[in-house]
DNA sequence: TCGCTATCTTGACGACGTCAAGATTGATTT
DNA sequence: AAATCAATCTTGACGTCGTCAAGATAGCGA
């Protein structure tokens, strides 16, 4: 249970920093019972407070999960940054695929917190702690995406307001290096790649993942080359 | 509400097809409110019956989606196949980006339906008809990603017992394809992309994955013409 | 026609998120 | 130092949820 001794801080009636037990609660919540068994109220018995308590730190359980994911956007973005730090300090290293790499690391070593970030709970995008966190998280990506395409880190596309992508034509290269990392890690993560492992375990999958996917993802940015985007319009001829 | 009409099939005490008025009423449900507003009192309300009356159909909510993940599956698996026909009868029509575009569609035409099938909400993969369902889809990605590799459809991966996939030398090119969509549905789905879409809308970003992403990835499996995977491995040169 | 069994209702239970009203306390002001 | 105030937390309650046990109903075969 790792019951927060109750009351803490300061004995009695005020907990004295109850936004941050109500967090730490909360991520041994989803830790232990993962984003299902997920409640206030239990959080709050962990922080040894009555179940009203929190309104006035997070408003409703929407604020509490929108603290949550802003940690999980922070944590994502720490990861990916250390990453491609030591990716940087190696020889033959790749920034990029490093971040791919975090990103998956992220999502497994905190599965609950990742789908609060990426689930479908309903969080507050108004949230300026939160959207910063995002944005940061997303620029990461951004940035490490043009590195690899060979780009000069000019304009950051997320200084702009408001921040219109529409014309920016690495858009497709920096989108597609998301949804690989985010879609095997989401399918991973739900179980969904669960009955191609039975005997192997995941440990297989990451293998798979680290060594081929992000592998073909990498080498598909170099050796298309994509931009101008007239190269790629419409090779498929059905359009 | 659109609540069907109460009791219906036969008047009385017995509804006489709870079962399918169930599904219905829940597909309603999910298209009105989505998944956030699923209720199986709703549910029960909407197809004129009490809350418990659902337990002899479905045992319990778990059951219940599951149906709805089997039919959401089903329903994926019909789009990718109708897409797949289409594309082979256009000349320079590709069925592998065919199927890419009718994930998203299908997701997008049903955002409740696809969340269920693929959110963690916890389903029976014991069903006998969700597992045949699930396998039905996953075998129409493998078959189309070999095709475009250009393998010969020999074995059937689904038709070993059990599913051992391990040495599949195009494991990988599939879990790629189906990662790139799905990550690509997920994220826009969820709203995670609402961000680059202020003013364009969504048909920008439709229009983004559909002539670019899929455009990258078929071309990628195309150029790399992945195995033997010794070719692939440690191209990064961090392991 | 008589049970039998599947089906559905009723009523209840505990748990949930949230609200209004009241108690408590630390900090600020006088 | 005393008084005041605003922030914080508790209490109690409301409506809703999923689920269960027990009883009512009705289709169906013997």
């Amino acid at each position: 249970m790792t019951k927060i001794e109750a009351g803490s801080a300061r004995g009695g009636y005020h907990h004295g920093d109850l936004r941050q037990a109500m967090i730490t609660a909360a991520e041994a919540v989803l830790a232990e019972k993962g984003l299902a068994g997920f409640t206030l109220r239990e959080c709050a018995r962990r922080a040894g407070v009555s179940p009203a308590a929190p309104a006035h730190h997070f408003g409703n359980l929407t604020g509490l999960l929108t603290a949550i994911a802003t940690l999980g956007f922070d944590g994502l973005s720490d990861a990916m940054e250390a990453a491609a730090e030591v990716a940087a300090c190696r020889a033959n290293g790749n920034r990029l695929a490093a971040i791919c790499d975090a990103y998956l690391a992220t999502a497994l070593d905190k599965p609950g917190r990742f789908r609060v970030v990426f689930g479908q709970m309903g969080l507050n995008w108004e949230e300026p702690a939160f959207k910063r966190a995002a944005g940061r998280a997303f620029g990461i990506l951004v940035r490490e995406t043009r590195c690899e395409l060979g780009r000069e880190s000019g304009d950051d596309l997320l200084a702009r307001h408001p921040p219109s992508f529409a014309g920016e034509p690495d858009l497709a290269a920096i989108l597609f290096v998301w949804s690989v990392t985010h879609g095997f890690t989401t399918l991973l993560i739900d179980g969904q790649l669960d009955f191609l492992a039975e005997e192997g375990g995941r440990e297989v999958l990451l293998g798979l993942y680290s060594r081929q996917l992000v592998a073909i993802l990498i080498a598909a940015l170099r050796t298309l080359d994509l931009p101008p985007p007239e190269a790629l319009a419409n090779p498929r001829g059905d359009g």
